[in-house]
DNA sequence: CGATTCGATCGGCGAACATGATGGTTTGGG
DNA sequence: CCCAAACCATCATGTTCGCCGATCGAATCG
């Protein structure tokens, strides 16, 4: 019963631009006898004549019924254009891709990021979301930001590695190098245990140092303004200090740490096995370019 | 590339909803294997994947293209149900007839019509078209009605005889039947001439009688109000004075004509060979039924 | 490591499609 | 009045396409 197809509406439309069966045929590159079976099929489907044939060199000319279908085929034909125009533009890179993001680990490449992604597809759609979790969802994003590894089914990119600094008040360690002995016992404000925080505070307790963690906040300038305030010192990826005025500002000091702290890894990653847009394609690219451009910039 | 059929896209709402191409077949009454070849023609109409197979027990996930594909896919298929529904209307008899009339004709036929039209059809849509034409346009319309034959490409279905009569001021003749040859020289108030009005011209000029025409008007109203005023008498068809306060009005009186005129014969025609609507086809069988009724109702 | 669930693929069969030729119908001109 | 032209319907034919049944390979889970 309603089985009507859309070619079988082409041709319709084509039949009723030309008022001949012949003629409609040749338009479309088929054989007139094809143009009539097919509108055989469509009245057969719809249950009644669209045309009325009068025979002879009159025009074809539209039935009533025909004209309803015609009506909301054509509008029907529309659609299925404009649903093709959304897939190419799809496939060219338009479309939405959603970004997981977590604390502060991408403040210096998500800007950036962003910003050239919108240069190259003005009109794509990219959302971010920031979520407090360990164990993040990558499930329903596309691509997701982490520092550290991850288990489960995760593709993986690497970013870039990101080493620790210590973030001081001026005046709390000597200029240079600090030796993490010094930190045993100090004051100091950190991250919340997630990501790769617990990590690096195995590493420090691995070599007997233990710091004493006076307040923890996921905030950058939260911590930065705790350490200004005397709470205790801080230690820092380097994407989190290289930005903003955290350099210039003279009531901060910045130490390298001996030995240094494993570098925190920083990945951009999603769910393996699952086909990606082009949009997101793209922006782990972007991304990539990002990172290197990044690390790759002297330290001041 | 653009050779997206509706049943694929069918076929893919079912697997969204059921995870499973199994189910979705199971769901649809047709077997994996045609489901699986049916989402790879589709995919391969619009040039990706639209779902990620992860293998084993896992449900398919949808890719990004997929999500794009469905969403203007299912917004295709409501249109394409809409339009089946709106075929289905059609058929039962909704939509649209475009239905001529002229002059007086109708007068008494018309309201009854679109009474019961709109009785039995609260949804259609009809329009009415009155035009001063003596060769009407029925290559626009659906039907029409006419007094007096026409040629053409014309099919027609009679729906009664309609005799004249003559309507005259109070006083202007004695009681009773009035003979042909008093009109000769009267004063007359009468239609253009078009429709049935040449033929009753020159049936009363075949007998030598040629009344005064003082005023044509086409509208009833205006004829009696100048029959009221003294202008002249007129020679009505039995619709024109049947209804409304005509037979009522103590100013005016009702003749016969001896001998009678020859009957003005009403008609429905439509353009011969063309298929009408379910709508117009009601329309007729309507119009003949009030007609039969009018035309057996008696006189006062 | 088998049992299960799942999609992909192959061979085959029948329906649908496109073609070319033929026939019936109507129109308009000689 | 008949003939040519335009037009659509139909038929027979070859080919494609859709669907099915069976089988295979992959992944998961107990």
């Amino acid at each position: 019963m309603s089985d009507i197809e859309l070619r079988h509406l082409v041709t319709m439309a084509a039949v009723t631009d030309e008022g001949s069966f012949g003629r409609a045929a040749a338009r479309l590159g088929y054989t007139q006898s094809t143009v009539s079976q097919q509108i055989a099929a469509l009245e057969k489907a719809v249950g009644g004549a669209v045309f009325d044939r009068p025979g002879g060199p009159k025009p074809v000319r539209i039935t009533p019924l025909g004209a309803v279908v015609l009506a909301e085929g054509r509008d029907l034909l529309a659609r299925a254009e404009a649903m093709a125009d959304t897939i190419d533009r799809f496939k060219a890179g338009d479309g939405r891709v959603d970004i997981g993001t977590f604390q502060s680990v991408s403040n210096m490449i998500l800007p950036l990021l962003v910003r050239r992604l919108r240069a190259e597809h003005p009109g794509c759609d990219i959302r971010l979301s920031e979520e407090e979790t360990d164990q993040p969802r990558v499930g329903e994003l596309d691509l997701m930001f982490f520092d550290g590894r991850v288990d489960g089914d995760v593709e993986h990119r690497k970013l870039l590695d990101d080493p620790y600094l210590l973030v001081a008040r001026r005046g709390t360690f000597p200029a240079g190098p600090v030796r993490r002995e010094r930190l045993d016992g100090a004051p100091m404000v950190a991250y919340p245990e997630v990501c790769d925080q617990p990590r690096i505070e195995r590493a420090l307790a691995l070599g007997g140092v233990r710091p004493r963690i006076v307040f923890r906040t996921a905030g950058n300038d939260a911590v930065l303004s705790m350490v200004r305030a005397g709470l205790g010192s801080a230690l820092l990826p380097r994407l989190a200090v290289h930005g903003g005025d955290v350099r210039s500002d003279e009531s901060l000091r910045i130490h390298e740490l001996r030995p240094s702290l494993p570098v925190r890894e920083v990945f951009l990653l999603w769910q393996a096995g699952r086909t990606q847009s082009p949009l997101a394609a793209r922006a782990i690219e972007i991304a990539v370019d990002v990172a290197a451009e990044i690390a790759g910039r002297p330290d001041s």
